[in-house]
This record gives structure tokens, sequence and C-alpha cells, in this order.
DNA sequence: CCATACGTAACTTTTATAGTTGCATTAGTC
DNA sequence: GACTAATGCAACTATAAAAGTTACGTATGG
């Protein structure tokens, strides 16, 4: 188990996916692949079909798809559905007591920002279809 | 306690350090400022000691005080000093079973290190002297 | 009607970090 | 020289975030 494997575990499906778009696959198959739980990839896979990456059906021959043609996915969708904000983060900062935090944190949270966007930027030149091609 | 507190300790220690860069703080003192242990001060600060940014004392008027001048010392100074690597992770991959996952882990490195080397380059663009003026 | 899939809630496990305690060492002060 | 106050460091505990697990409800194709 390491940190933050969601995105590792989205893009890899996805770019799986890419390959034989047209193929149904179930929880459980895609959680052997990656080495973990179908409960997991349900959670995971679930933030991406709310963004509307992907399609499930319920039943017996029931599973997941992508929504889209693969090349109309890049990895900034699959980031920006999982909310990851790897860089800057969404801490409501609790009342800074003094003002150089309270400058500090102006400061800091703006360079984040700054940053979080151009690895969204970076991410968005990138799409599903093209990850395999190294 | 937050996640990755000790950046933010750091800053906020130097920061208030180069308004006044003569006067000696206890880890104590520091600790009572920031809301914290005086062993986790003397940890975070320990680092920034052995990249030369701080001076440390032991004994009777011992404590902690700039190694350089306020304008000298830059915030990627401060972060690398501490080897945060906010972006980028220094995880050894456990050879990728899959050819599609070693391309993806190749490719969302790369972007990654990018980010961190510009996240990097924006901090050095300020320094600890110049926090308080926001 | 039954097998198989997702959806979700609740709980447990794991891991990183902060926090704490204790003690050795060092250095001023009386 | 004894005392006090500081850092240095090791070992332990506590907390929180994420992953993993179990259990069960719901839907659907055969």
């Amino acid at each position: 188990m390491k940190r933050n494997s969601r995105l590792s575990l989205a893009l890899h499906t996805l770019s799986h996916m890419a390959g034989e778009p047209d193929r149904m696959r179930t929880s459980t198959d895609i959680a052997d692949h990656a080495g973990t739980n179908p409960v997991v990839v349900r959670r995971v896979l679930g933030k991406l079909r709310e963004a509307g990456l992907l399609t499930s059906e319920k039943g017996h021959a029931g599973g997941w798809r992508l929504a889209r043609k693969p090349q109309d996915i890049s990895m900034a969708d699959v980031y920006l559905a999982l909310d990851e904000r790897l860089v800057a983060s969404d801490e409501i900062s609790a009342a800074p007591a003094c003002s150089i935090e309270h400058a500090l944190h102006k400061r800091v949270s703006g360079v984040l920002e700054e940053i979080e966007q151009s690895l969204v930027k970076k991410l968005g030149e990138t799409s599903i279809a093209e990850v395999r091609g190294a």
C-alpha cells in the first residue's frame, strides 16, 4: 500500500482501457491486475464516473468502460476528477495568530496555487491514448 | 497536528528571525510561539543547521540563530534543506509488472520532476527577509 | 430464480507524522 | 565545583489519512 495510489490506479486502468475501449472490465479483473481490492477500484473509478470519464453497469454482464474516446481523455481530466490537489491544499487555515504567519501563508499558498495550475496544464498535454507510446 | 507542518514551522520561524537576526531563541520559545513541542522544533531546525542556514549553541545561554544574512536565505533553501519533495516522490517503484504501468510511471514521474523543479525555482525568488512585506 | 456485477456503509489495518518522555552532554552562573 | 538551562538524540506513544476488508443491498442478464 502506498500513499496516493489512487491516481496511479486510475491512470493505469484507463491506459489499459484506451487499448481496448469496447471491452467491459469488472472491478475484480481490474483489482487483480492492479494488485488491489475490488472495493478500492469501485471507489476510485466511481469518481471518474461522476466526472463523466467512465460508465458502469450493474448486473450479470456489468462492469466498467470508457465514456469517451481515449484521445479525448487527458491525464488532467483524470487528476481533476479525483480532487487530488497534489501540490496545493484546500485546508482552511485556522486564523493565523501572528501577522508574519499570515503573510507567509499568503505567499506560500500563492506559489503552490501557481504550481498546481502548471501541473494540471502539463497533465493536460497527454491523453490516456498516448501513454503507452513512451 | 497537520500534514507537512515542518516547512510551515521552518519558514515561520526563520521569517521571525529575519526581523531580529541577532536575538538568540530557544527551542522552547519557538515551540510556544508555533504551538508545538521543543523536540519537534529541534528536529526541524536541526536539518536547517545541517544545511548551514542556522547555528545552535548548547548550554545556559544557548539557542538558535541565523547563520547568514536574512537576504541570503531563500524559501527554496529552506525547502531543500528539509528534503521535502512536495511534488515528486523518491520511491523506488518496485519493478512494474506490466509495460503500460512502466510507460505510465515514466511519463508521470517526468512531469512531476519538472513541476518539482519549477516549485524550487519559484520558492527561490523570495528570501525570508521579504516574507513579511506581503 | 439464480449468479454476478456494482454501490455503499462500517470497520480494521497500515503508515507517516507529530508529540512526548527521558537522559546524556554542554556551557554559562553563582 | 555545583547548579541551572540549553541542545542532541533515542525510544516510545498518539493521531490521522489512506488503503484494505467485510457485509449487505440493489440491479440485471440468463
